[in-house]
DNA sequence: TCTTTTTATATCGTGCACAATATAATCGCT
DNA sequence: AGCGATTATATTGTGCACGATATAAAAAGA
């Protein structure tokens, strides 16, 4: 039988691709960081500010690409489990800078073998991974960038 | 400066470009649904269904890779728009079949040119995007497998 | 100095995504 | 024939993800 243009499936996207797969990869870290109270965002969280302490939440935004409303709540809950402290920055009272407290530090050791965990189940050699991010990191801002040069 | 392998950065991660790219693909989606009244997980069952009528929510689960509880509220919502209908297989009734109403049919030509807007909007050649979705979702059945094979 | 514009974050509402649990139907075994 | 195990879907609760909107602070312009 023969697969017309317009029956296309679903398998046959790209998106989709990356939609399953990154759910795969959310199921894949539950197990992982379950013990720690944490869900996959709040590690993401967490890695950036491990990564630099101190940011602003439109900076933590900028590099996580989620907005406002995505990550207002989901510090509060961090705050909320003693893991990060929310302050007004001083000289900007618009911003709200976010530190790590001394759980929030604590929680990177106990973190620490959940990357190897991960890489590990993926099957992928360093390389190979490296390369493929790249490629979906290139895919991406090709994609957001589309999206800001369609204005109105 | 030198990165510790401690102080990974979250850009680092491919499951983290995984889930970046998801959602920008997502959000690339969005204005070209809404008109039409979808959300991007909904369009995907309908693609699902316009390739083949009358599947079980078992068998819609397996291909979007979705447990029931996502897809029941989700399939719920396009009955209420119109555009499913739900109902209990006659020889088997803990199974439920889902059949496109004639709005269902009508909106798969409502919605035909959207696969070309994105995949213009990727920049990539087909063949390219064909090599890279392989690749994402040969991943993806490691991952699938290794959450598989990771029981008590 | 005052007003308008811009910026940063917060709130609200909606739609997922999934684990845990519940309900109902079918199957297999005795 | 009856009972326990299994299967399929539904419900509940929680945590996002985002568009629309609100609030407050800073910047720019008159």
């Amino acid at each position: 039988m023969t697969e017309t243009v317009s029956a296309q499936r679903v398998e046959d996207f790209l998106c989709f691709s990356l939609y399953a797969a990154s759910h795969a990869f959310n199921r894949l870290y539950q197990p992982l960081l379950e013990p720690l109270g944490l869900t996959y965002p709040q590690y993401l969280v967490l890695t950036v500010l491990w990564a630099e302490d101190g940011l602003l939440v439109g900076q933590i935004g900028e590099k996580l690409a989620l907005v406002s409303s995505t990550l207002t709540p989901l510090l509060k809950r961090l705050e909320g489990a003693g893991l990060v402290a929310r302050t007004r920055d001083r000289q900007d009272e618009r911003q709200v800078r976010v530190t790590l407290t001394e759980a929030g530090h604590a929680m990177r050791d106990r973190a620490a073998g959940i990357p190897a965990c991960v890489l590990s189940a993926t099957g992928l050699s360093l390389e190979k991974l490296l390369r493929l991010k790249d490629e979906i990191d290139a895919l991406r801002h090709m994609v957001e960038q589309h999206k800001d040069n369609a204005g109105p």
